[in-house]
DNA sequence: GCCGTTTTCGGCCCGACTGTTTTCAGTCG
């Protein structure tokens, strides 16, 4: 799947050259759209091209598909060659800068020698880039506002440290309006936010940008108009964009401003072919209103089922809705038990009891603890002694509690031999078997996991790429590979809730799904107060499209098909 | 450059906001 990474990121320059240099912007489009199509595409281009199903693919026709066999067969473009060298290596990465757009990029490069940041600064310093016709003092302070927020350049941030931000918006913003929620990336789950997409209704729009516009977290605002205003706030430097709307266009507006762009391209195609016109408005047929107020009856306008959020990325749910049918996507309600949980046996916070009790609250049938093996010892991890003692205090806490199950599970380490940290003895008293890697991420990693994956006592693989999001870039392994060989032996992978990791993520997830394995959602917990993030996995395995029979800790205990339970 | 259940040519999602404009282009989502 690398060639996929590259073609995609080839096509997406070549896009960017051409907007730079004022090609038809349908003709950029057209590459942009083959760029994403072929970086969603759940095979290996490699394998379509060898099947000569190149022009199959939606977006890639003739011209598209003379340069992936160009590609794949020389390992270049000639075509995006010459047009690297037209541009100074530099100039395309200011792209990225807010405010700063291709054509007065295009300009400042033509008239002013632009090259890269420097000289972009150099040109606002000494007054040159106002010399450009229609440019002001306005444009280049808003220049320079994109400047200072490209060079602190957070990028991308968690969707779990996206989630309480949003939380805190709605609810300052909800006395101004009849309706706030969350629209855009977020309400699809995706593992990462560039920006907060609000939508709110109310008849009185004014209000509420006003009282949007004051938020105390606001460093600055960006925009303000009559239905829509845009925030930079403080501490995350994150953009928020808020659009207000009256109640009649709320399934329209929370439609349009959910996306994926893709998607909503591709449902406004649909449209347009039966004769209707979609904006955040409504559903429009001619000048009469045929949709509008709920998201369901905009679809239902188009003959689909309503399609689920975290679906809508233009991977094939459009198609299934209005063919065989959308998957039933696992549900919060369907989780029955946390099984990937530390407590102070290791380095989780709370004490077994507590913990126990907490779960119960949440109405769960069981817990698995899952302290950590000897070899980490940075995460207190226990000998085998302390592992019977632990072992005993579950017994005990056992008695005090009723209708919740406390689970003797372990996360074991995978030692840098492939071997594991316990004895088979060890790990054949306890109910379940987690294993990961935590330490030596470049050492034979793939290898090592598998062979953990060859001991019949291991049922879930933790963690199982080892990225961070924050920055971390996980073990040194063909993830492919691993998904592979966890469907022969029948070990489930995890898809851990923690904000940081979501590891599994979505394209993970949809490969092991096309496999056929099974997963386990968790929250890798540490303190009581992160049961909730398990809310993060279950978006994850829904954007990968699982349902409840796919995961195991959706089973009932005694019906969990973990791998101990086959006769393999 | 791609695509077709009105089209093989002529479309391509659609609209808000901003700034610099006397009517609209650029940028963004």
């Amino acid at each position: 799947m690398e060639k996929n990474k590259e073609l995609a990121g080839i096509f997406e320059k070549i896009a960017d050259i051409l907007e730079l240099k004022g090609e038809n912007i349908f003709k950029v489009k057209a590459y942009r759209r083959a760029a994403a199509v072929i970086s969603e595409l759940s095979r290996d281009i490699n394998a379509i091209w060898q099947n000569g199903e190149l022009k199959q693919v939606e977006g890639i026709g003739k011209s598209m598909a003379e340069k992936i066999d160009e590609y794949l067969s020389t390992g270049r473009i000639g075509k995006y060659c010459e047009l690297m060298e037209e541009i100074p290596g530099g100039l395309l990465e200011l792209l990225k800068i807010q405010n700063l757009g291709p054509k007065t990029l295009f300009i400042a490069y033509n008239q002013l020698g632009v090259k890269n940041l420097n000289d972009l600064e150099a040109v606002i310093e000494n007054g040159r880039l106002e010399s450009i016709f229609g440019m002001g003092d306005k444009k280049i302070e808003n220049i320079k506002t994109g400047i200072s927020l490209y060079k602190s350049g957070k990028g991308r941030i968690s969707i779990g440290l996206a989630l309480p931000v949003v939380d805190k918006i709605i609810d300052f913003i909800g006395p101004y309006a009849d309706k706030v929620s969350v629209a855009g990336s977020l309400r699809r789950m995706k593992e990462t936010a560039g920006d907060i997409d609000i939508l709110a209704v109310s008849s009185e729009a004014d209000r509420a940008i006003e009282a949007f516009t004051g938020y105390s977290e606001a460093k600055e605002v960006s925009a303000k108009g009559e239905t829509k205003a845009s925030i930079i706030i403080s501490e995350e430097n994150l953009q928020v964009d808020l659009r207000v709307v009256g109640k009649e266009s709320y399934g329209a507006a929370l439609q349009y401003f959910t996306g994926s762009t893709a998607h909503n391209v591709k449902i406004r195609g649909l449209a347009r072919n039966k004769g209707l016109k979609i904006n955040e408005y409504g559903v429009f047929q001619g000048e009469k209103v045929i949709a509008g107020a709920a998201e369901e009856d905009v679809y239902r306008a188009l003959g689909l089922p309503w399609i689920p959020p975290e679906l809508r990325e233009d991977r094939g749910e459009i198609e299934a809705a209005a063919h065989e049918g959308l998957p039933l996507l696992v549900k919060r309600e369907d989780i029955k038990g946390d099984i990937h949980i530390h407590s102070n046996y290791s380095d989780g916070k709370n004490d077994i009891g507590t913990i126990a009790i907490a779960a119960g609250k949440l109405g769960y049938e069981y817990i698995g603890v899952c302290d950590h093996s000897k070899t980490s010892r940075i995460a207190g991890g226990m000998d085998e002694e302390k592992l019977k003692r632990r072992n005993e205090e579950i017994d005990r806490q056992q008695e005090k509690i009723t209708g919740l199950k406390i689970l003797k599970g372990i996360e074991v380490d995978i030692l840098s031999d492939g071997q594991l940290d316990y004895s088979d003895a060890i790990l054949e008293e306890l109910d379940f078997v987690i294993a990961a890697i935590h330490q030596g991420f470049s050492k034979n990693a793939g290898i090592r996991m598998k062979k953990a994956m060859d001991n019949p006592l291991v049922d879930i693989i933790a963690h199982p790429t080892g990225r961070l999001l924050s920055g971390r870039k996980g073990y040194e392994l063909d993830i492919e590979e691993i998904i592979a060989y966890a469907a022969e032996k029948n070990v489930a992978l995890e898809i851990n809730s923690h904000f940081d990791r979501l590891d599994l993520n979505d394209t993970n997830i949809l490969k092991g799904r096309a496999k056929g394995i099974k997963f386990i959602i968790s929250t890798d917990l540490h303190s009581t107060e992160m049961f909730d993030s398990i809310k993060l996995g279950i978006g994850m395995a829904r954007r990968g499209w699982l349902g409840k029979e796919d995961i195991l800790n959706a089973y009932s205990w005694n019906e969990m098909p973990l791998r101990r339970r086959y006769h393999d």
